[in-house]
DNA sequence: GCAAAAGTGTTACCGGTACACCCATGC
DNA sequence: GCATGGGTGTACCGGTAACACTTTTGC
């Protein structure tokens, strides 16, 4: 393994959501640090996934990377939501207690750009256990610790989904690639914080020609099967429609 | 003045908008190197506001400080529109050459964050001959040259621009405190580069309540004077709605 | 046969769009 | 009085929101 150089003030955080047909969750990685004579925990929280950038890589790869190795997956969504550089950001006794444990040669003053990454839950839980990381509900995070300003960025990440949700067709980065319109129409609402009517919702996506339906079916629920449906990215770059109109 | 200390690899650049009640305008600088000897000029082009963050400031105020150097202007609505740190960004051999010839002690390698400013042309005309800094119009920028990846920001930052207006009251940073709605109308259209119909507008309007007719009409036009208009922030934050419905 | 989720239509209202003429002022 | 931009209303259409029952399956 080549040893990358490090560039020591600016790092990445990636924001990584994920859902389980039920709520919307985080992923976050533990952070814990004993006294070395007593053992006594001296910090037990969690942090974003993240990590300094190498001098070789742009910033995208850089979180690209990070999320490649907690995750083992490629072609994650990924999406910058902004970038953090208050003075105080790295510098609680606690986060500074941190710095100088694992000292890695880090700045004082660090700028972070923060990114949202959307995974499918199916296609991961695997290989979480390996590390110290799991998901969390969002709903938890609020009374949760989190290091340095990973709340913040939590939050303002959230918001950025919230946003985007409405607008881009994002959902489907949180589903498999084979989902029920029950699921699609709990993603929503799991990201929004809202429900929706039924019919209402399923009369919309009707209308959103490249949500396709599979000849597919559920098998094994002790319900009505219900259809499979599929996202076309082909097809939504075709049509989608140019609203120009802006809103009150 | 007290010295600052930079930090060579993380710069903002602003990617200032202003409308002359006619077009969109960008606020560029002026770039110009001559050959000590023969003064052959060996760089003319455009860069977009901006320069390294110091030590002792966070971006936001790194933005701030530079907007006010051009403009003489504090609190101009300013928003981050991304963070820049492709690896060749910097070092094409004009830009490589000017960064030589310049010699502040920046790295190779420099992580910028976009910033997009829009400030009202009324208040700021008279302080930009002082230096070499003027408007274009945003149509222009597609024939000129500017420095690093400015005109790939510049773009990202219109684009942030057309997003936004039509979700955010922003277009009426670009007014002065009265306007007309004539005048609203036409930055809509400059920005969004379309045209509305004048009834459908002004019944819009009319539903937005933070936009507020006044007492004063224009005065010695030659036509009918028109109504001026403000607009109201805190009506604004008080009546914004929650829509939550989602757009296919 | 019952529990559990899937699937389906109608009506009422509101916001969007298309469209043409009169008004107040300066010169 | 004429040129210039300001200001106004109506009809149609499509989208949104509210609302309840039948269907298919596993057990």
């Amino acid at each position: 393994m080549i040893a990358h150089k490090i560039v020591p003030n600016i790092s990445v955080d990636c924001v990584v959501f994920g859902f389980d047909f039920e709520k919307l969750n985080v992923l976050l990685v533990e952070r814990e640090l004993k006294d070395e004579k007593s053992g006594e925990v001296i910090i037990r929280d969690h942090t974003l996934a993240g990590y300094h950038i190498f001098e070789d890589e742009d910033l995208d790869s850089a979180a690209g990377r990070i999320l490649k190795g907690l995750t083992g997956l490629d072609n994650i969504f990924l999406e910058q939501f902004g970038a953090f550089g208050q003075l105080d950001r790295v510098s609680s006794p606690r986060d500074k207690r941190w710095l100088d444990y694992i000292n890695k040669g880090f700045a004082d003053r660090i700028v972070t750009v923060g990114y949202l990454a959307l995974i499918d839950n199916t296609k991961v839980t695997l290989r979480l256990k390996e590390r110290n990381v799991s998901w969390f509900p969002v709903s938890m995070v609020k009374e949760m610790d989190l290091a340095f300003d990973h709340k913040y960025l939590f939050y303002e990440a959230l918001e950025a989904l919230q946003r985007k949700v409405k607008v881009e067709p994002i959902a489907f980065e949180l589903l498999p690639d084979y989902f029920t319109l029950s699921q699609l129409q709990k993603v929503y609402e799991a990201v929004l914080g809202t429900s929706f009517d039924k019919r209402n919702f399923r009369k919309k996506v009707a209308q959103m020609h490249y949500v396709i339906a599979l000849k597919k079916k559920q098998q094994g629920v002790a319900h009505k099967p219900a259809q499979y449906y599929l996202f076309s990215r082909e097809v939504y770059e075709k049509t989608r429609k140019g609203r120009i109109s802006f809103i009150i």
